[in-house]
DNA sequence: CTTTCGATTATGTCTATACATTATTGCTCG
DNA sequence: CGAGCAATAATGTATAGACATAATCGAAAG
């Protein structure tokens, strides 16, 4: 059960850090000294502290030596499962209605021009609506999902399964529901919902670009951020 | 200008695998392979491949050998600027108003029991309203803001500028605004709005809990995944 | 046919050393 | 006094070899 070496230094350090005990901006020792002080090569120190690096707990300037990062801009892990899942990770009975699907020549975004498969459809949670989406997929980059049958399954969830995106642009604001989307949802016009622009990419290769519209009280994002991930 | 070779191994199995080449569950070669294919030594390889193990490119089991990890689908990367310099850099002038400010003992949350301070405030975007918020911050974890300005500097600036945290709980929904809330946000009761809470730690101690309201027009997250940051 | 257990093979970590890179420091020269 | 340049001190990358660790595979035992 002993602890490898590098990840011994890194812990050190890294609580250090946290405690608030080294503050930003704060010099670390040179790898010299870490190297005597744990008793072990320069290599396996490097290594370590190329870690913390990595992880933006440190910033390592040639000749300087090593800082502890000044935290800029913080940047949080948002999770985005599938909508299917987490429905029914509530307990909630999930489905998904298909409403409409047309082959079309995209006009805008990053698949305009393209040839695309148009599809919205409504999303379930216990019978009533959730959210509505409106989404466009290549068919350049998705043959496959001409024959798909996607009458009960949503596009989101089989185009996870089928060619998963390498790459994605979200956009999440709150948006007052038109007549028409407020009547999908049951909702009354002007209604506040959540809005969440995706736009996705294989490569360099554009895939999808969906945008979901959900009922405000059924749904909210969450993201975290910390050491532990 | 070579380019160092560990870098050009990561490279070329990225690329790969972001071409599609090497599907998801693919193989990789051993790190011996790769090692004589490139020419360098072993500890080369095996770096390379951490990297883009951490990166969640691929994964690594013992004994087994090296595969292109299937796509986490679930991690977006959520930038959260500080809201002052983000709305000067759309060249809007930015401007806070505190509207309240009082010692308080918190009764709910993760603060509960806790002496704090109660801040309200305006946000405001070339001049008009784009944000109320309504946070408590610990007075035992800072003790510092009992006696700073804050009529001018929104206390998240402040914060950020003083005490970092390391862990941070985001909770983002819609709301339709309540008759003060609207009236605060110079919009109609029910309007659309994009509400944020969010709960810091630094370490395991409580830092601050805000729950920020935003006028829908005027604000949106913006969420990235992908290789490129 | 199933279970156990050892051999094998791949990754994981570490060492000691070497040379490259780069930004700072400080000295020299105008 | 200042501009430029060289010495220096730190990190960055790489090597070849060694041993550790773990999971798989296959053979032996039940």
């Amino acid at each position: 059960m002993t602890q490898p070496l590098g990840e011994a230094i890194r812990d050190h350090f890294e609580r250090r850090i946290l405690a608030g005990e080294l503050a930003p901006g704060a010099r670390l020792p040179t790898e010299q000294e870490i190297m005597t002080a744990f008793g072990c090569s320069r290599m396996t120190v490097s290594k370590a502290l190329s870690t913390l690096a990595s992880a933006g707990l440190i910033e390592r300037r040639k000749r300087a030596g090593t800082f502890v990062a000044r935290p800029r801009v913080h940047a949080m892990v948002l999770e985005v499962p599938d909508l299917a899942a987490q429905v029914m990770e509530r307990g909630q009975d999930y489905r998904f209605r298909l409403d409409r699907r047309e082959k079309v020549t995209a006009r805008e975004g990053h698949l305009s021009g393209q040839s695309a498969l148009h599809l919205a459809g409504t999303h379930f949670a216990d019978g009533a609506p959730l959210a509505i989406e409106d989404r466009l997929v290549s068919l350049a980059a998705v043959p496959a999902i001409a024959d798909a049958d996607l009458t009960g399954e949503a596009p989101g969830t089989w185009l996870l399964h089928h060619i998963p995106w390498t790459e994605a642009d979200t956009r999440i604001f709150a948006h007052g529901a038109s007549a028409e989307e407020a009547a999908a949802l049951g909702l009354q016009a002007g209604a506040a919902c959540l809005c969440i622009e995706r736009r996705t990419w294989r490569g360099t290769e554009p895939i999808t670009a969906v945008r979901q519209l959900f009922v405000a009280a059924g749904y909210e994002l969450v993201a975290h951020f910390g050491p532990g991930g």
